[in-house]
RNA sequence: GGUCCGUUCGUCUAACGGUUAGGACGCCAGGUUUUCAUCCUGGUAAUAGGGGUUCGAUUCCCCUACGGACUACCA
C-alpha cells in the first residue's frame, strides 16, 4: 500500500484512495461444489468453467469441494470423473479434493464433525430448533393441509406449532427425547413477516418474503448436515467471496442469506447462472436428451456402476477439449464483441460475470460440431498426425510420422470429429480392395484400361514427385491425348481410393508415391478388367 | 397449485431510449474445384401479445400468455 505523501490534503487523499479501495477488497475465491452422484453433465462443466474463468480473471482462487453429505446417493467413481473432466478441459483448481489446500479436507463427509456445533449455536440463539417428527408424520401433515386446500404444505410458521419439536415440547420433554437417543433433525426457525433481498450479480435484486420460506432441515437425523448448512459453513470457512452456481439454487438463496446473518457472517456475492436447455422443445437438458438426439451430454464417457449403462462423452466422440470449452463458454455468456473463437486464456481475459445472460440456453449440437471442425482444421499437421497415429495404433497399424503428417495436412479440413480423420484417410494406409459400384458403372469404360496404363507409364517419368508436378503432368497428358478431365481424374481416383471421395488426385499420388500408385493401377486393371 | 426467474431470426446471441434491429450456427443459392468436403460471396429469418411512460421504445413500468426452476431428513 502506497504511503500517502504528507502534503496531500484530506480531500486529495479521498480522491486517490477511493479507487484503490477495489484492490483492497478481499481475494476472489470461488468454488465448484458438486455432489458425487454420477457423471458431471455439460451444464455442470459450464458452471465449473465460469467459476474458473472468474477466478483467473480476478487473480483469485478456484476450489473444488465435494458435497457428499447424502450417503445414500454416493456413486463410486463420480469424484474421479469430475477431476478427470476438469483435466481434459484444462480447468485447473487451486485447492480441493485430490490436491488439498489450507482448508482441507475438501470432502464434506470428512468435515462431518464440524457442522453440528453451528447448528447448535443456531438453536442456542433461537434461530433453530429440534424436531422429532417421523417421515410418516410429515406426510400426514402434508396430506392434512392438502385436504384443507392449503396451497403450501410446508413446515413453517403456519404448521410448526402443530408438530413435535422443541418449540411445542417442554424443555424437559425435549431433553428426555434427546438423551434417550430419539432420532431428531434440526430445523431453521424462519422469521415471520420479513422481506429478504438477494443482490444477484446476474439478476439484480431478488426479493422474497419469509412467509414463503419453510423451516428447512439443517441437520439430518443421520448426523450429517444438509446442503443448506454445510454449504454455508464451508463457504464461510473457506472464505468464498462469490457463489456462482446454477439457477436451481435461486429459490433457496434467501434461506442461505438468513443463515449467514444468524451465524454472524458476511454473505458472499451471489450469481445464479441460467440453465442449459434441451435442443428441442423445452426443459432442462438431461441425460436422456443425449441418447434421444444422438449427441453427448457428458464431457467423458461414463459407465454406470450400478447397471452398466453407458453414456457417451465428448472426448470419446472425438471432440477437441479446446473446441468443447469454447463452445460451452459461449452458451450463456458472450464477450460483447463479434469474436467467437477463444482459447482458454483468451476466455479468462474476456470473461465477465455481468455479460452472462439471464435466460436459459438451448444446447445446439450442430454448433458444437462447427467449433470442432474449426479447431481441427486449425491444428498443425503434426498434431493432427498424432491424433491419426492413435487411431492407427488402435487398428493395429503403424505408419511413420512423416507420412502421417502429409496425410494429416490433406484431410484435416475434411474432418469434423477426430474419427472422421480415419474415414477421410484410410486409403492412404490400406489399398482399396473393392471399388464403389456406382462409380465403376459410370467411369470404367472400355477405353479406360489403356489410358490408365499410359498414365502409369507417364508417372515414372516425373522426377520431382510433388503435387504440383504431378498435377501438371497429368493435365498435360490429358490435353495431349485429347481426353476428358473428369474421365481420367475420376477413374484414377476410383483406382487409388476405391470411390469418389478424398483430396485432390495429384496430392494423393504424391503422398502415395510412384510404386504404390502404379501398384494400385495394376491391381484395379486386374480386378475391374483390362 | 404456490413462490421465484425468464421471453430478440429455427438455435446461440448483439444492440444498456433514436440502428436499414448486427454477428454466428443451420438452411438456401451462386462461385472455386477432377470427386466429396473445405473455402469464398450472397440470401432467408426475430423484438410473444396488450396497455402505458416518452417527441421516440427491443430497451423503462403494468397486465396477459408462454416457458423454466424450486416446492425432501437430495444436492
Amino acid at each position: 500500500m502506497a504511503v500517502l505523501p504528507k502534503y496531500k490534503s484530506q480531500v486529495a487523499s479521498f480522491v486517490i484512495f477511493a479507487p484503490l479501495k477495489k484492490f483492497d477488497m478481499k481475494e476472489v475465491r470461488v468454488r465448484f461444489a458438486p455432489s458425487p452422484t454420477g457423471p458431471l453433465h455439460i451444464g455442470g462443466v459450464r458452471t465449473a468453467l465460469y467459476n474458473y474463468l472468474f477466478a483467473r480473471k480476478h487473480n483469485g482462487k478456484f476450489l473444488l469441494r465435494i458435497e457428499d453429505t447424502d450417503q445414500t446417493r454416493f456413486v463410486p467413481g463420480a469424484e474421479d470423473y469430475i477431476i478427470e473432466s476438469f483435466k481434459w478441459c484444462g480447468i485447473e483448481y487451486d485447492e480441493g479434493v485430490g490436491i488439498g489446500g489450507p482448508h482441507a479436507p475438501y470432502r464434506q463427509s470428512e468435515r462431518k464433525d464440524l457442522y453440528k456445533a453451528y447448528a447448535e449455536q443456531l438453536i442456542n440463539e433461537g434461530h433453530a430448533y429440534y424436531a422429532f417428527d417421523t417421515p410418516e408424520e410429515l406426510d400426514q401433515m402434508r396430506e392434512r393441509l392438502k385436504a384443507k386446500g392449503v396451497a403450501t404444505t410446508q413446515y413453517d410458521a403456519f404448521t410448526r406449532m402443530e408438530m413435535v419439536n422443541s418449540l411445542t415440547l417442554s424443555q424437559e420433554e425435549t431433553n428426555i427425547r434427546l438423551n434417550s437417543g430419539d432420532p431428531y433433525v434440526i430445523r431453521i426457525l424462519i422469521p415471520e413477516n420479513e422481506e429478504i433481498t438477494i443482490n444477484d450479480l446476474i439478476r439484480g435484486e431478488v426479493n422474497v418474503h419469509t412467509s414463503r420460506l419453510d423451516d428447512k432441515v439443517l441437520f439430518k437425523s443421520d448426523g450429517m448436515p444438509t446442503y443448506h448448512l454445510a454449504n454455508i459453513v464451508d463457504d464461510h470457512l473457506m472464505e468464498i467471496s462469490h457463489v456462482i452456481r446454477g439457477e436451481e439454487w435461486l429459490p433457496s438463496a434467501p434461506l442461505h442469506v438468513l443463515l449467514y446473518r444468524y451465524l454472524g457472517w458476511e454473505p458472499p456475492q451471489f450469481a445464479h447462472l441460467p440453465l442449459l436447455l434441451k435442443p428441442d422443445g423445452n426443459g432442462k437438458l438431461s441425460k436422456r436428451d443425449g441418447d434421444r438426439l444422438g449427441f453427448p451430454v457428458f464431457p467423458l464417457k461414463w459407465t454406470d456402476p450400478q447397471n452398466g449403462e453407458i453414456s457417451s462423452g465428448y472426448r470419446e466422440s472425438g471432440y477437441l477439449p479446446d473446441a468443447f470449452v469454447n463452445m460451452l463458454a459461449l452458451l450463456g455468456w458472450n464477450p460483447g464483441t463479434e469474436q467467437e473463437i477463444f482459447s482458454l486464456g483468451e476466455l479468462v481475459q474476456a470473461f465477465s460475470i455481468e455479460r452472462v445472460g439471464k435466460s436459459g440456453s438451448k444446447f445446439d449440437p450442430e454448433k458444437a460440431k462447427w467449433f470442432n471442425h474449426h479447431y481441427l482444421s486449425q491444428l498443425p499437421d503434426a498434431t493432427v498426425a498424432e491424433l491419426l497415429s492413435d487411431i492407427l495404433t488402435e487398428k493395429g497399424l503403424a505408419v511413420e510420422m512423416n507420412f502421417l503428417t502429409k496425410v494429416a495436412g490433406l484431410v484435416k479440413d475434411r474432418a469434423v470429429l477426430i474419427p472422421d480423420l480415419w474415414d477421410q484417410s484410410h486409403f492412404f494406409f490400406i489399398a482399396p480392395e473393392t471399388y464403389d459400384e456406382k462409380i465403376v458403372q459410370k467411369f470404367w469404360k472400355p477405353e479406360i484400361p489403356p489410358i490408365l496404363k499410359q498414365v502409369s507409364g507417364s508417372i515414372i517419368g516425373i522426377d520431382d514427385f510433388s503435387t504440383e508436378k504431378i498435377d501438371h503432368s497429368l493435365k498435360a497428358f490429358i490435353q495431349e491425348n485429347g481426353l476428358g478431365m473428369g474421365q481420367v481424374m475420376n477413374t484414377l481416383r476410383l483406382v487409388l481410393v476405391g470411390g469418389s471421395f478424398g483430396p485432390g488426385v495429384a496430392a494423393i499420388i504424391s503422398v502415395l508415391g510412384k510404386e504404390e500408385t502404379q501398384s494400385r493401377i495394376e491391381r484395379a486393371l486386374k480386378t475391374l478388367g483390362s
